[in-house]
DNA sequence: TGCTCATAGGTCAAAGATGGTCAAAGTTAA
DNA sequence: TTAACTTTGACCATCTTTGACCTATGAGCA
């Protein structure tokens, strides 16, 4: 049962605890473990995804790397919880009221508050039928909240 | 992780650091390095492009150099400057590259960066036909654009 | 004053070095 | 047996390094 993805993974995870990133050399790790090169990302892919948290980047070329970090954030699932409890269209007073309420549960800052509030209000949606901007209006603001969870 | 790039940048953005500005002399530097002497070019070119505030000056010939600033906007202005400068109608493609470009100058933060592309996006303004999606686009980033001015 | 040349720096494209994707083949667990 | 998970490898995208060739500037000399 122990498989070479559990290796990297393993590995992975220590850097992680100990450091708080993990920072690697897909070549170089490949060959330390006999391995193909894509297996890291296989890896990388199934049990460092970004719906746990992990923030994953990487630079190609010439002293290229891969770096994982992880991100705490019981965030992302109440900004998760507020869009599946989101109809389908969405006035601006209610907009606000959501938007006040993350505030004051320190979800986000004021100026997170201040870009959604914008996004939202009449005058960006201005021209559209009260139905369509209401529409879009949540459209947006989900698409927002979901930046924000991750 | 430790390409000759990446000391090139180093060097460069200590000096900047430390005077405000950076006058290295090309084949010197190179030579330092163990380099050619073009791969300086090519790190100023990828690392200190003119997007992300950074003037490049040069002399060439006998006692010749390059010179490397980086010149400090005021936010607030770059932002009313580029809402005057848009037009009607943005793209998301253009929406996104206004966006790198603020971000690359220090404007604005990851985190901004995420709503202005997520509140501009097509998932976002879905349904709607494009010049229509163009125009409410613009209008939505104006009205952040704004926002982040204040 | 005008040449001429040595001394800088500039450009660009090819080669090299990494990492990314995706689908097929192999394994394992229910 | 089947569905999910692993392993591989061929091919792609991006960043870095190098080198041949080009252009601009200053200094010395006729």
């Amino acid at each position: 049962m122990s498989s070479v993805s559990n290796a990297i993974a393993r590995m992975i995870l220590e850097m992680l605890e100990e450091t708080g990133d993990a920072e690697i050399q897909r070549n170089l790790m490949a060959q330390s473990l006999g391995c193909v090169p894509s297996q890291i990302n296989y890896v990388i892919a199934s049990r460092f995804p970004p719906e746990q948290g992990y923030i994953v980047e990487s630079r190609r070329g010439g002293g290229g790397c891969i770096r994982i970090r992880r991100v705490k954030t019981d965030r992302g699932t109440a900004f998760l919880a507020l869009i599946n409890a989101l109809g389908p269209r969405l006035d601006e007073f209610t907009l606000r009221a959501h938007i006040a309420n993350l505030f004051g549960q320190d979800f986000i800052d004021e100026q997170a508050a201040a870009l959604l509030r914008a996004a939202g209000c009449s005058a960006a949606l201005r021209g559209l039928s009260p139905p369509v901007g209401d529409a879009l209006r949540a459209s947006i603001f989900k698409q927002m909240l979901l930046t924000l969870s991750r």
